[in-house]
DNA sequence: CGACGACCTGTCATATCTGACATGTCAGAG
DNA sequence: CTCTGACATGTCAGATATGACAGGTCGTCG
């Protein structure tokens, strides 16, 4: 249900149609948020009958730039500030560590090192974005530069964890009698 | 389609029945990979018809402990090792700073204070987690000690960002024209 | 003027996830 | 012997998400 706010939320710097905010999406809140652009139109027709979007004006090739109205605006403040965010935090890579004592040392350090580097060009590449962005355009912007930054720390913790992780590995197969293969 | 391999791996360990593995589950994987019962039952069933896992006893109570086959187990080293893991990070929380920019200032720095609070206290969960389980009963366990540490380590940094990010708030709202009210 | 690429919105089948509900069994406490 | 709580598996409706497909428009370059 939260690509309904998101949409609310780019809306909320400006008036857009799906096409400009389905470009926006994928620059920034896909990081995060990701959505396909069927949802996103089917979204924003469904916010319109709810009211907390309107049509403000039609373009050429059937465009529709939609605006918030006062009972969107309202609606987003109150997510924000009163709507307990889901803690969900679903990571593929993390539940394969779970496992990684099916697969052998070799594997296991050969997974882990891999992990590392993986978040070790995010950090690069989140680094790259902060330097040549103009973050101070506007308040999306502004705080999507905070979001970026939690994003590079992510990273950078990540691939260090990685990293020692591997070192770990020996430790934990050898605590155990070697002969326990199964 | 990854709690089909996470309830393959756990089944790695030894066998079980679909309400040994929710147990299992509830306390360790559904950190990192949440699932209903339903969705458990379903998919031992599913694995089941596909040979991957097989029921090796039945017990009281329509209890069916299933097994992992040979074939199961290459299916699971092959998603470990072949299968680039999915990166999406939906990650509610934080698709909710890009909007901050809304709620003016003393909203936006209470919300950060809150998500610092939010981690601190999960990191210390984490650790108490850490010193008091026994973590080296089992590959599982021992593998799963990395991954708690991963996620004490995530909940640190988060904590230290939220903290550093309600500080710039004040110069995010400065730095236009203060005037800017909308 | 024709072709191409960007623009722009939508539908649909399939898969997955969620939460509630249904159904029944067994062991042990009182 | 009855009650209770843990054990144990399953179905189902409704919501969401995914990816492919469909259909059409406008500007501009050659």
């Amino acid at each position: 249900m939260s690509l309904r706010h998101a949409a609310l939320g780019l809306l909320a710097d400006g008036p857009a149609s799906g096409y400009d905010l389905l470009k926006t999406f994928d620059r920034s809140l896909a990081f995060i948020w990701p959505a396909t652009q069927s949802q996103l139109y089917g979204e924003l027709n469904r916010l319109a009958d709810d009211g907390l979007i309107e049509v403000s004006n039609e373009g050429p090739r059937g465009r529709k730039d939609y605006s918030i109205t006062e009972q969107g605006r309202a609606e987003l403040e109150r997510w924000i500030t009163d709507v307990e965010p889901d803690r969900i935090r679903r990571n593929e890579a993390l539940l394969r560590v779970f496992f990684l004592g099916t697969v052998g040392p070799a594997h296991a350090k050969a997974y882990l090192e891999r992990e590392a580097t993986v978040h070790e060009d995010l950090e690069a590449l989140l680094q790259t974005v902060e330097r040549d962005t103009d973050w101070d355009t506007s308040d999306f912007n502004r705080y999507g530069h905070l979001v970026i930054e939690s994003g590079r720390r992510y990273a950078h913790g990540q691939a260090q964890w990685a990293h020692w992780a591997a070192t770990q590995v020996d430790n934990l197969e050898t605590t155990e009698a070697p002969a326990q293969t199964r």
